[in-house]
DNA sequence: AGATGTGAATGAGTTCACAGCT
DNA sequence: AGCTGTGAACTCATTCACATCT
């Protein structure tokens, strides 16, 4: 079955794993690995990863197992990151400049071509190599920059008004990180990150260690438990 | 049924949702919500609200509804932060003076109570009120401290040697940053959460875009989607 | 009347087990 | 012989529909 209908988003989730485990394999120059390997050293299902990975095609050798090198390029192929999406960070507080920073190191495929902010003082400054412009020009820097991205890293009351900015200038997909729910553009592909939400599962999960002897828990919740 | 055995993730998760959802309608000033009411503002499903919070007992007035400070009462204790979880912060970097700063404002039951980091020069100054301490003195720091939570905001390859320290303090649960996968201790509550995966999330989905029209995406992705 | 709480029905996701290729 | 790819069995999660309570 090739590129077929829908992708649950457990398995989009878990195709990110997967090539997390394949790019420690490769630096650890293991040519070839097989789907119980693979579950072995990650603990996954190997019966999952084959599954998963059948959504999208034929990627392993029968008998042998799956090449290291081309499922990685395959996985990054399916995750579009042999591309480049330009990305425009909203919002150079505490989280926005740390996500700008760990954005433009490294080979990321979503390279920072545009940051701004609303704070005077901080306009016209540079974050590892981006000038940072003022956000009421938001919908023209976007538009200029070509940002295919944006990032909201801005405070949650101001979050919906550069949401609508971005949408205007066009933009393709936004990753909100302010905790509050958007009304979202449905050509705009949107996902929101409730950094909260992981303290506070991790707060509960402290509340009923405390009460019953710890359970397993071993299922797979998404962004965690790895 | 009352506080009964396991509890799934995806519930764990939108209980998270709902506390914000709740937050939202008291700031709103409203009194008494019905589950039917919150599914339609914040589109959820009104049968899934209430068979989640039936896991916990009964906390609505039929023919009524519920009380929205109630509720939100009974979801802080669940989720544990009526209490106090002293938190350690172990790399300050861009990342984690961004949650530093995130955690020490606000009412956060997640009280910042140290800091540390391995570059000599942070080491003495304060951020947010806490003071960053030497990482190489993690476990000392950690234990005096009585931090409960450890934040890991370090490289990855010095993730798994801190993480380790803070085990060795008697830490109760970890939130990883760091894009590794730990050998965990199975004592101490440990969740990772990989930025990294939001963008490559989006990177799937931008692709899929592009060839297909756009489908309706209205599954639940963990810490996505609302 | 109106909304909760919950068993029953449906649907989604995972595991099993094996046919089929190398 | 060994491992992938995949239908069939199974488990988990969501939705329906209604009895129950205010």
């Amino acid at each position: 079955m090739t590129t077929s209908g829908e992708v649950s988003p457990h398995t989009l989730h878990r195709l990110s794993i997967y090539l997390r485990c394949l790019r420690g394999l490769r630096d650890s120059n293991v040519l070839r690995v097989s789907s119980q390997d693979l579950a072995d050293r990650f603990d996954l299902s190997a019966a999952q990863i084959r599954k998963d990975l059948a959504h999208f095609g034929e990627f392993g050798i029968r008998g042998v197992g799956y090449d290291v090198q081309h499922l990685t390029d395959r996985l990054r192929n399916l995750l579009g990151l042999d591309r480049h999406h330009p990305t425009i960070v909203v919002g150079v507080g505490n989280l926005g400049s740390a996500l700008l920073r760990f954005l433009a190191m490294g080979d990321s495929a979503f390279r920072v071509v545009a940051a701004v902010d609303n704070d005077p003082s901080q306009v016209g400054t540079s974050l590892a190599g981006v000038r940072i412009e003022d956000a009421a020009r938001l919908t023209e820097i976007a538009t200029i920059s070509g940002a295919e991205i944006g990032v909201l890293t801005v405070p949650a009351s101001a979050a919906q008004a550069n949401y609508n900015s971005l949408v205007l200038a066009g933009i393709r997909a936004v990753l909100n990180f302010a905790p509050i729910r958007l009304a979202r553009d449905p050509d705009v592909v949107t996902r929101s990150v409730d950094l909260r939400m992981f303290f506070e599962e991790l707060g509960f999960l402290l509340v009923r260690a405390d009460s019953a002897t710890v359970h397993a828990t071993k299922t797979m919740s998404p962004g965690s438990g790895d």
